[in-house]
DNA sequence: ACAAAAGTGTTCTAGGTACACCCATGA
DNA sequence: TCATGGGTGTACCTAGAACACTTTTGT
């Protein structure tokens, strides 16, 4: 399964009927944090439980109305479990691969850019990766998981003799069962 | 020459007469990187050539007056070079040891904490470190800037060859003259 | 001659990469 | 027995860290 964005198809103008990331502006009594968290639920329905920030998008003229200034997060979800409802302002909402994304309104292909650049330089953190798995998942479910993110295949062997020394992960003990040999269940670290 | 903050003194409310951060409001027709250097100049007359931004700070309830969100950056110049001057709203203006600093405003502490961890972990990209540097500078120049930032000594033989890895630098075949043995002059790669 | 700073190599360890085959299960 | 995915080890290379002495100049 690839990457994918989640985006909203816009209801209103400018770019009516183009799709954009989600946003909206920041209330009088909450940081940037809880604004992201509240302007995803608000316009998808979708609950992210870790946000991360990643860059500020400030050029003077980037919304033709008015002066806006977009601070920019990313989060991690599985889209295969994540159904986003379209709520205030949208007039759709899906998940696009990243090599079929629409055109996009404002700014917004360059913010996706710069998030899929800064998600790829933290996957090693052991932050985001996990968002991706159920709470127990085997090693080749986690594997998977990477290689959706980098965009790329890494050899089994080496994947696992990284993660052994990350210690990212926990043995549970348990095993899978199924129309194969049995996996390994793990938990996070 | 350990690393220093640049910091002034409030000459308004709240928080008059303690040391903080320069800072200011974005203006309209600026984007975030222009509105920093525009207001570090404003307040200490100091040029930075180059701004890093690291971080935001958005907790509602910062600034004690209304609600105020900092987008931070941090710059890094030669505190023996750089003479700083107050400007607008600033009772004075200057560099504190990041080992002697007073109390700050607001939440500057934090900021100023933050700020030295982005700047350690963005050492290598070999971006920062030259603006603590003339233009030409030996290799044992460059190493006392390096340790300056990074809080730590470092071995001569090991930096060297990291150098030589890193491919930052470019010799000029020119030499230094002085009451010692003379050195390699480079310039940045 | 001496004071001051420049310059130089080897060994060890850890982490990354390339690479191919056998194993356990359910159908 | 076959299809499916699980699981394993070795050799090579590179980067980082520890470690001490000789060289060149000006005074």
């Amino acid at each position: 399964m690839p990457l994918a964005i989640l985006l909203i198809e816009r209801g209103g103008s400018p770019y009516k009927g183009m799709w954009a990331l989600p946003g909206g502006f920041v209330g009088p009594d909450e940081d940037l944090d809880a604004c992201a968290k509240r302007e995803l639920h608000e316009e998808t329905a979708v609950d992210a439980p870790f946000l991360l920030h990643f860059a500020n998008f400030s050029a003077p003229d980037r919304d033709p109305r008015e002066r806006v200034i977009s601070v920019a997060y990313l989060a991690l979800l599985r889209s295969d479990l994540v159904v986003p409802n379209a709520g205030s302002d949208a007039a759709a909402v899906r998940w696009f691969g990243t090599d079929e994304l629409p055109p996009l309104a404002f700014d917004h292909a360059r913010i996706i850019e710069a998030a899929v650049g800064s998600l790829r330089a933290r996957l090693d953190d052991g932050e985001m990766i996990f968002r991706l798995l159920p709470e127990r998942f085997t090693l080749s479910e986690l594997q998977a998981a990477y290689e959706a993110v980098a965009g790329k295949r890494t050899d089994k062997r080496n994947f696992r003799n990284k993660m052994s020394g990350l210690r990212l992960v926990r043995e549970t003990g348990e095993m899978t069962r199924g129309p194969h040999r049995p996996a390994r269940i793990f938990v996070r670290a």
